[in-house]
DNA sequence: CAAAGGTCCTGCTCGC
DNA sequence: TGCGAGCAGGACCTTT
């Protein structure tokens, strides 16, 4: 389900519940998601004043004075404020229960998503270490994706969804890009120019604001369900566009398989 | 039966 | 031959 606006959109959404709330409850419903939610949690957090909610990529850390939550929502993952009048439904897996009467509730039907929990530093952990930059920093720059594209030979598309190279582009922000920059999904990494990495920068960078704001916008309020932040079709220019005129010279989208994944692109707009 | 918005892990190939 | 890096494919799971 989300990529990194939505993520971003849903950490806005549960801090100002939680943020320096104390843990009296932990209720975990279903352990088995994509890692077994370890044992200790409960043990851990409760008592626990969360200090901190950050984002780091897709995943999201509950900071305390004694370790962290690692939080991942995988592909059908999402995070809900609520309480003990409502009850839990069938793929709400884990409740964080507050001092405030408010609950963290997760749900994810596919159970992708993943709950772990570390002392040491969380951006030290064996799944974050090795993250490549968040696209919306200045360290995510033409220059530095033409240089991490040299040796690779992979697809553009496959490049930019590769989390060590940068974080937070999921498969329909990674096509929304490239047909923003007017570069071929399947174009060999190693063989795109830095003025065409410049375009491709700015337009990952353009994409993923404007999502966030306007996830900003379209959350009115993370305890109702109203509230989920969602994709914003009418914002999507090529993906799930199958067969439809292009918006910019009305040739159909077309539609193929890509490293396992649905890549949607204009054949006459993106060389 | 295929596909859905994620990404880790395994095992292979390639070049030094 | 050995090693590391890059890469493809499989794996996890439920719903439509």
């Amino acid at each position: 389900m989300p990529e990194l606006p939505e993520v971003e959109t849903s950490r806005r959404g549960i801090e100002p519940h939680i943020i320096n709330q104390t843990v009296n409850e932990v209720i975990i419903r279903q352990k088995q998601l994509r890692w077994p939610i370890p044992t200790t949690l409960k043990k851990q957090l409760i008592k626990q004043r969360i200090q901190q909610v950050e984002r780091r990529g897709k995943y999201i850390l509950l900071r305390t004075q004694v370790g962290t939550v690692i939080l991942h929502l995988g592909m059908s993952g999402s995070l809900h404020i609520t309480n003990k009048n409502t009850p839990a439904e069938k793929h709400d897996h884990l409740d964080i229960c507050f001092n405030n009467k408010k609950i963290l509730r997760l749900r994810d039907p596919r159970r992708f998503g993943a709950v772990l929990w570390t002392k040491a530093d969380p951006l030290e952990h064996k799944l974050l270490i090795k993250l490549g930059p968040e696209p919306l920093n200045a360290d995510f720059s033409a220059e530095y994706l033409y240089k991490a594209s040299r040796n690779r030979r992979v697809a553009i598309k496959t490049l930019l969804m590769n989390s060590h190279i940068v974080v937070g582009v999921g498969n329909i922000y990674a096509s929304e890009s490239l047909f923003q920059a007017g570069i071929n999904p399947k174009r060999s990494s190693h063989k795109i120019s830095l003025a065409r990495y410049q375009k491709l920068v700015a337009a990952v960078k353009n994409i993923l604001q404007l999502a966030i704001k306007q996830g900003g916008t379209t959350l009115k309020d993370f305890t109702h369900e109203d509230g989920k932040p969602g994709y914003f079709q009418q914002t999507l220019a090529v993906y799930g566009r199958a067969n439809e005129a292009c918006i910019h010279c009305t040739t159909p989208i077309k539609q193929f398989t890509q490293a396992q994944r649905s890549t949607f692109y204009c054949s006459q707009c993106q060389r």
